[in-house]
DNA sequence: CGGGCGCTTGACGGACCTCAATTTTTGTGG
DNA sequence: CCACAAAAATTGAGGTCCGTCAAGCGCCCG
């Protein structure tokens, strides 16, 4: 099925221990320290491909994205990569349904994400009703992400794609114009694809002409009525 | 992909209002009331194949399997059906990630379910951290349980089908035969793949002798190793 | 005994994967 | 700024897996 990055080489996805990456100065971020959760975070800078927490390791943080955006994955004993998620600025991740974290985090590209102390937040929320219903709320979201892939994977491949696309459009909050953060690899790991048939399906797409491909990671869309009429 | 059950016919899922199932007495189950939670709730039984909840409904409860198992499940657009999960005796539901329901649940075969007020709980919970912490687990379950789901739909036909044997026997608590509560096409409606791919999955195992079929719906594991070998 | 339903089995076709070649883009050093 | 190398993306040919359609079997219940 998914065929999968197969950890490739050395360019990807290099191993940095949380304290060693760059720290910068709190007020950095223009849309940092908007609820009491995030005052309690500390910004934190990766470059691209770079690992924010790995599999096995305890949950211990939470996360919001600044800049940048930021992938969830594990690996097959097989050498194919499952990607969970992908988050955006502005999103939070780094809560699962386990005690510890069974999917790895990676910077897509250069990102700023706040860090913030779990046993904090928890105990926290036992006195603030506020932090309580965030942290909630971040657990609904991930439950929310996770039924929504579910739905994306009993698709075909051209539904996959195209609701990939749309949903990238929403959450990108952009004018018909999206600008991928991901390789498409990621997005056939994420589609559980292959790169080829991702490709394949965008030219199509393109070919009937409901989006254009000015470069690559730059997709505009042209009829996101033909695209949603796809997605079943 | 999915072909789905499109609705077949009168035989299916009959609608039938929470209020006018069955009430039985409190101290029917054996396994009730065994947590705060559950001590609030009230036991109503379902025929096989009745809907509990329908989909855009409020969540306004919260369920218990008492005995029997439950599915959750939607149909799309095109008459394909999803199946969410299923839930056996123990297992808690009713929690999704938005307001209202996008799954339906029903009995798959008869079934009594403890059904329990949401309001009632949530507003208990912020005075009786046992209750918060239960609802908490009740949410990280659901999270585990889709993210599982999207691990087995990224897999091939024949690691889905040993994926979900092994689930299933794992959770009925039996050595090494399964009773499963369900047909080919909630099988197949869960895995992403049509009745006659499950069933010929299941000849095959057969055939390699790592299960026995005495009848369609009594399983006997013979080689756990090799299926989890399958599994990848 | 006969009908209906659920399950299995077979033949066939299409969707997607695999392998391989080519083109485009990106990154680097002169 | 250009040239070159490396990586990413596209395109094509061929094969495999699984869906589709159809028939056949077993079982339960009338």
């Amino acid at each position: 099925m998914l065929t999968g990055a197969v950890i490739q080489n050395g360019s990807s996805t290099s191993r940095l221990a949380l304290g060693r990456a760059v720290r910068k100065g709190r007020a950095a971020g223009s849309n940092a320290a908007t609820t009491p959760i995030e005052l309690m975070g500390t910004p934190m800078s990766f470059a691209r491909n770079v690992e924010i927490y790995g599999e096995k390791e305890p949950i211990d943080c939470i996360y919001k994205v600044i800049s940048g955006s930021v992938r969830t994955c594990r690996v097959l004993m097989d050498g194919r990569r499952q990607i969970g998620a992908f988050y955006l600025a502005g999103d939070m991740f780094g809560l699962e349904g386990g005690e510890e974290h069974v999917f790895s985090a990676e910077s897509v590209i250069d990102a700023t994400v706040l860090v913030i102390n779990r046993r904090t937040v928890v105990s926290l929320a036992a006195w603030d009703s506020e932090v309580g219903a965030q942290l909630w709320a971040l657990m609904r979201d991930e439950l929310q992400r996770a039924q929504k892939h579910v739905y994306l994977l009993i698709k075909t491949a051209p539904e996959r794609v195209a609701s990939f696309l749309l949903e990238m459009a929403e959450r990108i909050q952009s004018t018909d114009e999206v600008e991928l953060p991901m390789c498409r690899q990621d997005i056939a790991d994420y589609l559980g694809l292959t790169i080829e048939t991702v490709s394949r399906m965008l030219t199509q797409l393109e070919n009937a002409s409901a989006i254009a491909l000015p470069t690559s990671k730059r997709i505009v869309l042209h009829k996101r009525a033909a695209l949603k009429r796809l997605v079943a």
